[in-house]
DNA sequence: GTCTATAAATAGATAGAC
DNA sequence: GTCTATCTATTTATAGAC
C-alpha cells in the first residue's frame, strides 16, 4: 500500500506511539494526537472511547514489541546462552524504547492482555529450559526483577555519570549461575 | 502574639508526605497541600519556590527514611545475613511507603542528594562486606537492581493474584551465592 | 466521521493588599 | 508571612452541526 491507510484504530496507536516516543508522555495529548493525523481531538473519541482505552493498547503494544525482540534474540540458542541474549535483548528495547518502557511499567499497569501473558510465557519457556521446570513461577519472577530494575534504575539515571560499571553482567551470571546449580538438584550449604 | 508563622518548610514537607502517602501523587497539588496546613496555596511559595523543590525534599526524606530503615536492619549482622535482612526491609519499605517509592524512582528522579549519597554508601558497604571489595560497584549494582526490579514490578501489579511465589528468595539467594564465591578471588573464565 | 464550540475541571504560579 | 484575586495554560471529554 502506497499511501496510509485512513484514520482508524492502528493510525491512531502508531502516531501516539510515535509521539509518546518521541516526546515524552506529556505530550500526548488528545489534541496533540489528533494534530499529528491532521484531525481534531473530538474525532479520536470515534475510535477509542477515552484515553485510558488508548494507552492500553499503546501498553499492549510495547509487550507485543518486547515479546517479538526477545523471541528473535534467542532463537536457537542454547538455554543459557538465550537467557544472556534475552537480557541483553531486554536492556536494548527498555534504552531504545523509555516512555513506552516506563508506560509499560507504570503503577497499576500490568493489563491481563494476551500480549502481556505471551510475553510472561516466553520468561518462563527461557527460565524453565534453564533450571528444568518448564514452570518455574520463582525463577522467573527473580530473573525478570532483576531484568526490569536494572532497565528501572539505568532509566532513572540513578547510576549517574560513572555508568552501571559491569553490573549488569555479573548479576546476570549470578542468577544463571543460581538456577544452573538448580537443574540437578544437590545439597547445598544453605 | 504578633503573627507567629502558620508553618515552615518541614510542617510543609510532612503535611506533603502524609498527602502523598495517603491519596497518591495527584492529590500532591499546592491547593490541597496548603488547605491541609489550613492555608492558601499562595502561602506555600515563601517556603518553597515551585513544586518541584518540594518533590526534591521528597525525595531527600524518601532516601533518609530508607537508609534508616537499612541501617536498623542491619546492625549487627553478619555480612551474608546482612544483605538478607537489607532486602527484606527494602521490600518492607516499598511496600509500606508505594508512593514515595514511585516518586524516588520516578524517571530522571535520581537527584545528588547527601540523602542519596548516603543511601548508596550502605549498600556499598553491605554488599563490600560479603565481596571483600569495600568499593564493589558492579555487584552493588546488581543487588540494588534486583531488590528495585522486585519491589516495582509488585508495585506494578505484574505479578497477579497468584503473587511472586517465593521468587524474591529465589533471587536473593543467587545474588548472594554469586557475591559470596567472589570473595576469595580466583581465576575465572573471563 | 469529522468538524466547531464549549463544557468543566484542574494545575502552577504571581501581584499586590495588609 | 499570609491573604484575596487572578492570570495563564492545560487537560479530557461532550453536544450538536454537517
Amino acid at each position: 500500500m502506497p499511501f496510509p491507510a485512513k484514520t482508524d484504530f492502528d493510525s491512531i496507536l502508531n502516531a501516539a506511539l510515535e509521539i509518546l516516543e518521541r516526546d515524552g508522555p506529556e505530550a500526548l495529548s488528545m489534541r496533540n494526537l489528533a494534530s499529528a493525523l491532521e484531525m481534531k481531538a473530538p474525532s479520536l473519541y470515534r475510535h477509542y472511547p477515552d484515553k485510558a482505552a488508548l494507552e492500553t493498547a499503546l501498553k499492549m503494544r510495547g509487550s507485543e514489541l518486547l515479546q517479538a525482540a526477545l523471541e528473535r534474540a534467542i532463537r536457537d540458542q542454547d538455554p543459557i546462552q538465550a537467557m544472556r541474549k534475552a537480557a541483553n535483548a531486554s536492556l536494548k528495547f527498555a534504552r531504545a524504547h523509555p516512555y513506552l518502557y516506563d508506560l509499560m511499567n507504570a503503577p497499576g499497569g500490568a493489563p491481563s492482555t494476551g500480549a502481556a501473558k505471551k510475553l510472561w510465557n516466553t520468561i518462563l519457556e527461557l527460565v524453565g529450559a534453564v533450571t528444568g521446570n518448564p514452570d518455574d513461577t520463582a525463577s522467573s519472577v527473580a530473573f525478570w526483577a532483576y531484568l526490569h530494575g536494572f532497565c528501572s534504575l539505568e532509566r532513572t539515571g540513578m547510576f549517574g555519570q560513572s555508568g552501571p560499571k559491569g553490573g549488569f553482567k555479573i548479576g546476570l551470571e549470578a542468577l544463571i549461575a543460581g538456577f544452573s546449580s538448580r537443574q540437578k538438584p544437590r545439597k547445598l550449604s544453605a
